[in-house]
DNA sequence: TGAATACCGAGTGTATACATAAAATCACTT
DNA sequence: AAGTGATTTTATGTATACACTCGGTATTCA
């Protein structure tokens, strides 16, 4: 498990290629990776971290230049980030960074726990393979493992991070609706929305195992419904499971989470 | 009341800017309009009409000079609809027109009547203001004008599928959630998943009017259940409003639909 | 002195040229 | 004859050059 402990944990899609474009011309991660793919991980990066000033226009030429490419791959990215929701559109053309109130994260969190339900009442009433069920039990108990443990030090939350994401991926798979999955991956893409968008953020409060003790029971039950074909408390369990990230984003510190610079305060 | 009478009906995001790329060089509809939303709104078309051979590679440069752009605008375009799930990426670069399973349509609807139902239940959690609830009673009584005839001709559908829109336009401004909304906005561009998708669809049938009055009734309980703050309701009422589409899925002749030929019958 | 107009600059939108990778075809070998 | 290899060709990815629009500023006229 080569994940990176401390800054990069929230979002799912970007655990695998989470690229720090920290040195200027160092950047030589992978060699086969296409400029379209640096530029934008390098701009989703640096939109998340705050680098750019929310409000004003996002320059072209400064970014080509300070990611060491050209203008095209930096147009791609700027689509696509705005496509994913991270950037506004200006009205004279070029692109802003998109500020989000507490309310939009809310409803993001909110929308994703909806799209999770109606996930685990198609899982319950399809009744996934025993293959993906199996896998599920195995992910669950080895969250069991991990969370045995009276304190949890940062790389427990790591591996904990992780099996989440991997029953929530799970989940997808036994709902087998490609269409829905790849619009809930959308929705986790939002910032704060990813189903472990706060786990990293509490990890410092006393409480913070007896919340992932709450979610990982609310797991165990999800499974024992969809095993059940149970659709309807599936999915309830899984709504509901949903606001604990809405429980946290009032209660957590957010100072860690990549994209808190993209929180406007009140408007 | 612009509305085209017969083929282009279906897509919300079309009607207004609904462009038919049928004259080879005498497509300047508006000399203002970029190149680039000249593409997108064409390339979609072509994509809908089944113009573009599923399963080969779209070719740039063909698509370039028989629209008479750049390959630039091109390109914007098919990462554009890409992003809105028309076309997928091919492993050596390129995109192919996507296809779809009858399941995966109807994945698609259940996920807007979903959405849709998350929207009612937060219209009425919030209370939408009066002047747009006012607004949705005047729209409704529209409908129940047009529909107070015995037989409806194509006028008559047209002017429906206009105010139902409307309708579920004026449910998005009630829930308040631009977060949201842009979502539900992605979705219903899926091929048939927008609310009056089906409607022409069965415009001939015999009963087609009487799905319409039902529609309309449910249209009326969720509206009287947003006033009363009754979440819940409004919730699931929404929600089995759009298993109206799911029906007409099954029961519906489909050949006047764009985006048939998306349809793929087996696999 | 104030306002309006014109000029200049910065930056996006578009087109095209070039490089590279993938695919298809042909030849050659087994 | 079939399969594998190399070569050619075609198409995508990338960079750059150009045009045009939108702001800003300065200048001029009333």
């Amino acid at each position: 498990m080569g994940a990176i402990l401390r800054p990069p944990i929230c979002y799912i899609g970007y655990m695998q290629n989470s690229i720090h474009p920290a040195l200027e011309s160092a950047n030589e991660v992978e060699p086969s990776t296409s400029q379209a793919v640096k530029a934008l991980l390098a701009l989703r990066e640096m939109v998340l971290a705050g680098q750019l000033p929310a409000g004003s226009r996002i320059a072209e030429v400064a970014i080509a230049e300070r990611l060491g490419v050209s203008r095209t791959p930096i147009r791609g990215a700027l689509m696509r980030l705005e496509q994913e929701g991270l950037l506004e559109l200006l009205p004279g053309g070029g692109y802003t960074v998109r500020t989000f109130s507490e309310r939009d994260i809310s409803d993001a969190i909110e929308l994703r726990g909806t799209i999770e339900g109606l996930l685990a009442r198609l899982a319950a009433e399809r009744g996934g393979s025993q293959v993906v069920l199996a896998e599920a039990r195995l992910c669950l108990d080895e969250v069991d493992r991990v969370l045995a443990q009276p304190a949890l030090d940062d790389e427990s939350f790591s591996q904990y991070v992780h099996l989440n994401e991997r029953f929530h991926a799970l989940l997808c798979e036994m709902a087998d609706s490609p269409v829905i999955a790849r619009e809930l991956e959308r929705v986790v893409r939002l910032p704060f929305a990813s189903p472990s968008g706060f786990v990293v953020a509490q990890a410092n409060s006393g409480r913070a195992r007896d919340m992932l003790i709450v979610a990982q029971d609310q797991h165990r039950q999800v499974l024992e419904a969809i095993e059940r074909r149970e659709g309807a408390r599936a999915q309830a369990i899984m709504c509901e499971h949903s606001r604990l990230a809405q429980r946290n984003l009032r209660a957590a510190q957010l100072q860690n989470l990549p994209g808190v610079r993209l929180i406007r305060k009140r408007g």
